[in-house]
DNA sequence: CCAAAAGTGTTGGTCGTACACCCATGC
DNA sequence: GCATGGGTGTACGACCAACACTTTTGG
């Protein structure tokens, strides 16, 4: 990405958008651009496909050589073709979506060369926001390229999926022992609403229980005030 | 499409899904390849990405060229990027989905130069597969590269969103007089099961009536043997 | 005991489903 | 009249939202 690209064939690139959910709300890794086109934007990692490679493992190798994670939830987002997309020539955009615990997450941030840093994702009923240490708005031009425009297309996805699927497990530190508030504080972040315990807990149950896909474990959570929760085992 | 291809770069190409509803069953519109490689099977009909045109304007004058049709449904579908998926190099895919009405489509099937075949979709449970004048498997070696997988792929999405969206209307062969009987049968022929008529009434009218999305016309339906049909409008 | 967080129960409304029934037209 | 297809009504159960209530811990 350093050099100048070829200005007579298409290039094609592949994107991250690594969601987590931290404190209660959505976040998204960016990193900071060193350099000419957007030099000192936020932008999602990504890199050039290679030959070689299909779009699906250049993620995965993209992902693995930025954080020490494996078998992270990852689907691709969309593809964006815009012409005029990036100033250096014609570079279509291949987004994967990638949802990661915040707590796996938490460690890398610091150690990497690479800057990395973590905003929090407000949602105005309409205008989504990065919000930080500092405040970046979507459409706002601190962001690079149209990575805006991807971050909203992601939020918009997981916002779809999270009540008929099972993308939320993906959020929990542990899927071997995570209590039905860790679970609901995921859905609540990314919906960006507050939901009612005693349905959450009823709809969550019914639909995974029943199914086999969750199952109490013998352990409760320790730690806190308050009544330890029962904690659960997702099983895929 | 017909020289050789440059092996030291990726090459993007467009392909559409173009998708009708006939005699209560879904199709597909294929072209016959009349050269290798692929040779004689059928595929999607595609081209290469200029470099001056975003995929979505590709796709929509792809379209253009092919059927004198103005303003069909069309939606990003997914991108494959197999590394082997085109025997002549590395080709990636952004494909498609295009929905017609089949009144629109027929008379293009054969005034054209170039060899379209419409088949029949018909879903087994699990398994769909082409049926026609001769039957295509999906996973079979009558349909070009990965041109399986991309059907069905395109099968699942228009299944998935046709219950909660309104992709459905985009069949009909006139938003401006349709009978709910006539959508009934579009939402049968794409979800592969029969529907009772009155809750599908109710529902329909319930999401679509009480939000001005669609209103009942003057006119009934003329045709046929039984009581004629209130015709409806749909606005989008 | 009190606060805090987990977990249970109840109730009213809405919605999906199944099915019985009525209406208008061609033959 | 009768077959055919359009259209209405109803009754039951499942599900969902709101909210009151009980249980178990730390201090």
């Amino acid at each position: 990405m350093h050099k100048t690209l070829a200005s007579a064939q298409i290039h094609v690139a592949v994107d991250l958008m690594i969601v987590t959910v931290r404190d209660g709300k959505m976040a998204v890794l960016l990193s900071r651009r060193p350099q000419a086109p957007c030099a000192g934007c936020w932008a999602l990692p990504g890199h050039l496909l290679p030959l070689e490679e299909s779009a699906e493992t250049a993620a995965e190798s993209l992902l693995r050589e930025m954080l020490p994670i494996d078998g992270a939830y990852r689907e691709q987002l969309f593809t964006f073709t815009d012409v005029s997309r990036d100033p250096r020539g014609r570079v279509i955009s291949i987004a994967y979506l990638v949802l990661v615990p915040w707590q796996r997450l938490e460690g890398c941030l610091t150690r990497e060369e690479v800057k990395l840093a973590c905003f929090t994702v407000c949602d105005d009923a309409k205008q989504s926001a990065l919000v930080g240490p500092e405040t970046i708005l979507l459409d706002g031009p601190q962001l690079a390229f149209d990575h805006g425009q991807i971050i909203r297309t992601g939020i918009r996805r997981l916002q779809g999926k999270i009540s008929y699927t099972d993308v939320g497990f993906h959020f929990l530190q542990s899927t071997d022992a995570f209590s039905l508030r860790e679970l609901q504080m995921i859905f609540e972040a990314v919906l960006g609403e507050e939901m009612d315990k005693s349905n959450f807990r009823r709809s969550i149950l019914a639909r995974y229980e029943t199914t086999g896909h969750i199952s109490q474990t013998e352990d409760i959570q320790k730690s806190g005030r308050g009544r330890p929760a029962v904690l659960y085992r997702y099983i895929p």
